[in-house]
DNA sequence: AAGCACATTCAAAGCGCTTTGGTCAGCACA
DNA sequence: TGTGCTGACCAAAGCGCTTTGAATGTGCTT
């Protein structure tokens, strides 16, 4: 059933049909009711290509997922995000497309999606330090919405991230409060953003007491449980083990108490461990109590969000005036059975 | 840049154009060459829309994914399945256009993308035991897959899913021969075809023995870490505790594993496990020797055969003259460290 | 030299929708 | 009676592509 046919059913034509399902004013009250109880009886529903090609819009969103190249991992995180973004476009009437995609191939799938007008806008996920595709999307005039910062440019694109510096820098205070001062740090591939700020937020809690980071105790790399696992390993394996510890995820923080567990060392007791916690729904840092004492902020909710922004920055382009429209979250710091005093030596 | 424009551009009609473009034979050598030099120069790109709309082909295909409802859980194990399914897409030239949704409203959404013509086909996730969802896209005329099967229902449809059956039967009967007689399941969601399907096998590989399992040592709800952690603690607290457990999937595991550490009790002494592993990327059961003795089966790689079902059931569908095409994957079962004879009374 | 097949190219219709620029009554006003 | 509105509707163009049905030019046959 389309329009045509619609319109034929109903003695009417396709002009009228089309205003009286859009909402147009100049349809009778009458008409209008007839054509929505036609549309409903035909389970009628407007060719989404057509209409596309008639507005100008696709009402649709591209979110790019990168696969970490040659690994190959997808970071279940983006499955939060997208359930988050996906209650806004929803109300909105948008839809997803996705492209799952190794990182090194990313350029070409924005031009793609530029050109084949597919989309109205993309999220851009995990920016590196000196993200090229920011500058590209702006030259392609797509509008778009960067989860999470570069750090080598200005902050002058719309962003929605979490202010991870200071979230970082407060949990190392935190632990040094607690006697702490060697603390290591399990972070995310240093490439990322949000790897560069987390480590300057550590180091800058250190510096603010006075410490300074051990080199050695700064280990990065894919945030796997695996990874964790094997970072806690090496870093008790050490002569001088630190007494504390700062995870980039809850999966890598799962892989260090495995690893501790292994190891007959006790989390809270004989190490501490502090996470950051993207509040993934099948993989929730505690009930009622937390696990691990950690710096959360839902994934989910910064999808929400990201998609708000990205929605109103392609509904209206203009009222911004230039303003870049941007939104920096803070992560709670929730203190969960991770965490104790340093152990004295 | 568009079709026209190029054309004019090359002092060409947009057929011949068009043509050159798609490989068609009817177009000189010089010309297509011209043609292509002058595409690749330009950054051209058909819009998708118009040519979906001119072709009736939208190359995309749907994918849904069902929140848990009220629970508005997403499961890590779709972004693996998706990643997989995308690399058949690729190669093909399909996008996926994804719809995030709660469950109780999966109908609409499927009724609409038939009706909105946006995709080409859908992909089912999750079916349930007496999925009304088959039928329905069946009646739609809607090309799908689905991702594991319905119980009650004739397994009359295209789908990919895991021998769970004999999976389960397996790891049971493997515990058996460790010595283990009291054996719990924890299980995924009952409504779910493969949860019913893996206590089937359960059952059957008690039976075999003859064993029948004790009721209050099946459990089942949604799969997430808390819910392994929650579920151990009470097999833990029994005063007749099982000795062995099955695990429906690795984040149940992994809770499970937490709170027996948390009680004091060792996998693979006090208490043997075997779960089911979907190899997810940032979860792998280990790197050379497996955490946990584990069924495994990679969904990554049951998205990509789902895809290419699904593709292919679109772009032949008369290969098949009306016979199903069905893959039925075989899990592996590894031995690691979470099993052990078990423990004499 | 006429006729024909073949290789190239093109104009125009059509996919299903929106939107511009009308038409046509009916009514009030002078 | 004629003019000007206004409310309700419609025909047709246009979005950017594919595809049908012709047209054109070329070389070969007879």
């Amino acid at each position: 059933m389309n329009l045509k046919d619609l319109a034929a059913s109903l003695g009417l034509s396709q002009t009228t049909v089309s205003r009286a399902l859009n909402g147009y004013p100049e349809v009778a009250q009458a008409t209008r009711q007839r054509v929505l109880a036609a549309a409903r009886a035909h389970n009628y529903s407007p060719n989404t290509r057509a209409k596309a090609l008639a507005t100008g819009r696709a009402m649709a969103i591209g979110h790019v997922i990168p696969l970490a190249t040659s690994t190959e991992l997808v970071n279940p995180v983006f499955a939060d995000f997208i359930a988050g973004a996906s209650e806004t476009y929803m109300r909105h009437g948008y839809d997803i497309v996705l492209s799952v995609i190794g990182d090194d191939d990313e350029d070409r799938v924005y031009r793609d999606m530029a050109a084949k007008r597919m989309v109205d806008g993309v999220i851009l996920q995990s920016p590196t330090t000196d993200d090229r595709r920011i500058a590209l999307l702006r030259d392609l005039g797509l509008p778009f919405v960067v989860h999470g910062r570069a750090t080598d440019l200005p902050d002058d694109y719309p962003y929605v991230d979490v202010n991870n510096r200071r979230a970082f820098k407060r949990a190392t205070e935190f632990l040094i409060d607690l006697g702490h001062r060697r603390i290591a740090l399990v972070n995310g591939r240093s490439q990322l953003g949000y790897a560069v700020r987390r480590q300057a937020g550590f180091v800058e809690g250190m510096a603010a007491r006075g410490l300074t980071p051990d080199p050695d105790l700064l280990l990065a790399d894919e945030m796997t449980e695996g990874y964790g696992h094997a970072a806690m390993r090496t870093l008790l394996a050490r002569p001088d083990p630190p007494t504390a510890v700062l995870a980039a995820s809850t999966i890598i923080a799962f892989g260090m108490r495995r690893a501790a567990d292994d190891a007959g060392v006790r989390l809270g007791r004989d190490i501490s461990l502090i996470t950051y916690d993207d509040d993934l729904s099948y993989f929730r840092n505690g009930g009622a109590e937390a696990v691990f004492t950690a710096l959360r902020s839902s994934v989910r909710m910064a999808g929400r969000r990201a998609a708000e922004l990205l929605v109103d920055l392609i509904e209206r382009p203009h009222d911004a005036a230039g303003l870049p429209r941007q939104d920096l979250l803070e992560a709670e710091l929730i203190v969960g059975r991770s965490t104790g005093p340093a152990p004295s030596a």
